[in-house]
DNA sequence: GAGGCCGATCAATCATAGGA
DNA sequence: CTCCTATGATTGATCGGCCT
């Protein structure tokens, strides 16, 4: 089938790595919620502005992110203990702060 | 804190001990947008994503720029001229309509973001 | 109560970037 | 340069929520 596969030459799609620091920021948010990798809109806009590209860019990255890392849990085991590790401390604010918040509303 | 996980890590902090947590389980069902009264291939159910044809596309790009939103009426002729089910139709203007939207958006930002950096 | 739209997401795929 | 894997973007289609 030489099909129509004829996306004549997407100009689009001339695609760029993101910058290393970038893919560091991203990451490490992955990481640290990796119970619930779904950044608000609002902190899409953030680690848009940290990283230097568009809120876009920001939901393609968590979604190709989130399929690829459940498509093969494995292979990233030795990435997400290296975020993990760097980012334990914010973790457990998260969680601590949770934790208050729920013993404070307990009607 | 304490969570209940498999994993023997003998004596080490062990931080990001992997889990699988419900979002990695998330299952899509099958697209049961499919055509499956054609020859006897039932039981194939179609389980993919539709190619369209350049042509099809073409057609629908031309009516979205005449109305972003289709009647009853238009759909179904649309759907009849292209061969498609009017689910694929409507679904596509309502993909079309959101593309639209993030184009505009992004179309927007840079400005205020050429200003802001200013 | 069915049907359409929106916003977010999924999932498969495309095409290129980057490393061995 | 070739081959192969990593990765950003695109897109038909799904999910949940809201509205008419």
């Amino acid at each position: 089938v030489m099909i129509l596969r004829s996306r004549f030459l997407d100009a689009r799609r001339k695609r760029r790595n993101f910058s290393k620091q970038a893919t560091e920021i991203l990451n490490e948010y992955f990481y640290s919620h990796l119970s619930n990798p779904y950044p608000s809109e609002e902190a899409k806009e953030e680690l848009a502005k940290k990283c230097s590209i568009t809120v876009s860019q920001v939901s393609n990255w968590f979604g190709n992110k989130r399929i690829r890392y459940k498509k093969n849990i494995g292979k990233f085991q030795e990435e997400a203990n290296l975020y993990a590790a760097k980012t334990a401390v914010t973790a457990a604010h998260a969680v601590a702060a949770a934790v208050q918040n729920n013993q404070t509303n307990s009607p | 804190l304490n969570e209940d996980q498999e994993p023997a890590c003998p004596s080490e902090p062990c931080p990001g001990a992997a889990q699988t947590f419900d979002w990695m389980r998330v299952k899509r069902n099958p697209p049961k947008t499919a055509k499956v009264s054609e020859y006897g291939l039932l039981g194939q159910t179609n389980a993919i994503r539709t190619n369209f044809s350049t042509k099809q596309l073409t057609e629908l790009e031309k009516e979205f720029h005449f109305n972003k939103y289709l009647t009853r009426a238009r759909r179904v002729e649309i759907a009849a001229t292209l061969e498609l089910n009017e689910t694929q139709v409507k679904i596509w203007f309502q993909n079309r309509r959101m593309k639209q939207k993030k184009r505009e958006k992004e179309g927007l930002a840079p400005a205020a973001a050429s200003r802001a950096a200013k």
